[in-house]
DNA sequence: CCTATAACTAAGCGATCGGTTAGAAATAAT
DNA sequence: ATTATTTCTAACCGATCGCTTAGTTATAGG
């Protein structure tokens, strides 16, 4: 008997998505949203509760979004160190592109609400231990094929790892590409 | 002839630095100023012009404050790698205690105003700048007392150190200390 | 075709935003 | 004491905030 939508809420969500990336949470009003996501403050309201309940499924969204564009090539990489290079300097260039300059939205989010909301911290922290997991499987492999030492601490050198990639949410932002190379250069020495 | 200000400029501004270093530059509101410097929105505007002129003098008194309170002792350090790991520790601890729960103000504005606010960004890579300068003295005093190789890179190791305390300040908020434990002794391992 | 149900539009809610301004109060030179 | 100058208080500005709601439109079962 009801109507139907005529939105595709996973479509809406991922032009939210983009909009909190682009501007953060505090800065993104409602009305930003409607534009963006094209449709109504009542149907965002209706399917999401809330801005901040769009604003947790976009977290999730981008999540799915990370790990379908770059975590999979690690997941799915036969365990060459070379990999994670690549994986850091794919992220530098595409904040340093048109694309994403707004670094990374779970970073992002960690800094503007991490140590404020709980939803938040929830998404984050889920993030966090799936990218940890991640350099785990991919060290495990190398560490097969002796690109790393039989005597290392993978958890470690994960853990290492992802604070690496987060550095790099922060500073590149503001640094050159120079820095950033000689950063990523510089990580990598203790991976062996 | 004029009337005195019955407040000091400097007191009150750095009510309002911690202020912002709470909440973030977007989610304090002109009326939170008012509460927490103490004094009324004229005096604010008759002072700092504009919210944004409060935030970027309290982002140059936040640049003086870690200067006195952490980098000094780098600075002034007889060039032991292990104060490098007493700072990153410091940093830690402090986030982790009640003090300083939201982080490095630096790091935090970094990430919101970072790409967007001309102004902020030249604080940001003038305190960037510093404290690369503050690693690099600190890396030349241990070169000349051997913990660290006569060939090494100081510049890249600088770099590289200013990397790893960016990576703290977001971390820092969401991850452990185990895990934050284990990635200052990692970090650590490249400086050779 | 009628009706129940849900999704739509658009106006509007009180609260708060950053910023301004009129008028009173205080100060120091005359 | 008068006066010029500046700071103070407090009310107020239009705009926007997150969110709601009244009324209309579309849909599918009976």
């Amino acid at each position: 008997m009801p109507r139907k939508k005529n939105y595709d809420i996973d479509e809406v969500l991922e032009k939210a998505m983009k909009t909190f990336w682009q501007n953060g949470y505090e800065a993104t009003s409602i009305r930003t949203l409607e534009k963006e996501m094209g449709i109504n403050q009542f149907s965002i309201y209706s399917s999401f509760k809330s801005k901040h309940g769009v604003f947790i499924e976009a977290l999730k969204k981008y999540n799915f979004f990370v790990k379908e564009n770059f975590l999979n090539i690690l997941i799915k990489s036969e365990g060459h160190l070379s990999d994670i290079r690549t994986f850091f300097n794919q992220f530098i260039d595409n904040v340093k592109s048109e694309e994403a300059t707004n670094g990374c939205l779970m970073a992002n989010s960690a800094m503007e609400l991490g140590s404020k909301d709980r939803d938040t911290l929830i998404q984050l922290q889920g993030f966090y231990d799936f990218l940890q997991e991640t350099f785990m499987i991919l060290l495990e492999k190398a560490k097969k094929r002796n690109e790393i030492g039989q005597e290392a601490d993978l958890k470690k050198y994960a853990n290492y790892l992802v604070g690496c990639s987060q550095s790099l949410a922060v500073t590149a932002k503001i640094l050159d590409k120079e820095k950033l190379d000689d950063f990523v250069e510089m990580s990598l020495k203790s991976i062996v």
